[in-house]
DNA sequence: ACTTTGACTTCGG
DNA sequence: TCCGAAGCCAAAG
């Protein structure tokens, strides 16, 4: 797993960010973001900084959001209040026809029951 | 097999 | 924007 998310996390271009949700389904592990956090925290020599949150928001905690913000910032990303502006910046990862590492099909299920 | 760990995601309020 | 709750996945112990 560690492989397919180097190779995705490695192939975002510089002045570009992805989401984890959309590291996870390019390196064929759709709806497995927290793996991702997984393993970026287990891996070095990525460029981490351009992996945000939903929306763009900086996910990390303490200093390291700083770090990642600055960096991005430094590349030319261009942030709109406390996100990155996806509309501009969102990595579109290229279709690729590797087999996927996990059999499909397992996303149809009925999700969000909501408590309220 | 089970529990714990996570930088997630999404919804309503 | 912030919060709580539930759902999701895969690895490590």
């Amino acid at each position: 797993m560690f492989e397919a998310i180097w190779r995705v996390v490695r192939k975002i271009p510089k002045g570009k960010v992805a989401t984890y949700g959309g590291v996870a389904q390019a390196a064929g592990f759709p709806g497995a973001a927290r793996q991702v956090v997984w393993a970026l925290r287990a891996t070095s020599g990525l460029p981490w900084h351009r992996v945000l949150g939903a929306g763009g928001r900086i996910r990390l905690p303490g200093a390291s959001g700083l770090e990642q913000r600055m960096k991005l910032e430094f590349e030319g990303v261009r942030f709109a209040g406390a996100r990155v502006v996806m509309a501009e910046h969102e990595f579109e990862f290229a279709k690729s026809k590797k087999k996927s590492a996990r059999p499909s099909a397992k996303r149809s299920k009925p999700r969000r029951v909501q408590h309220g």
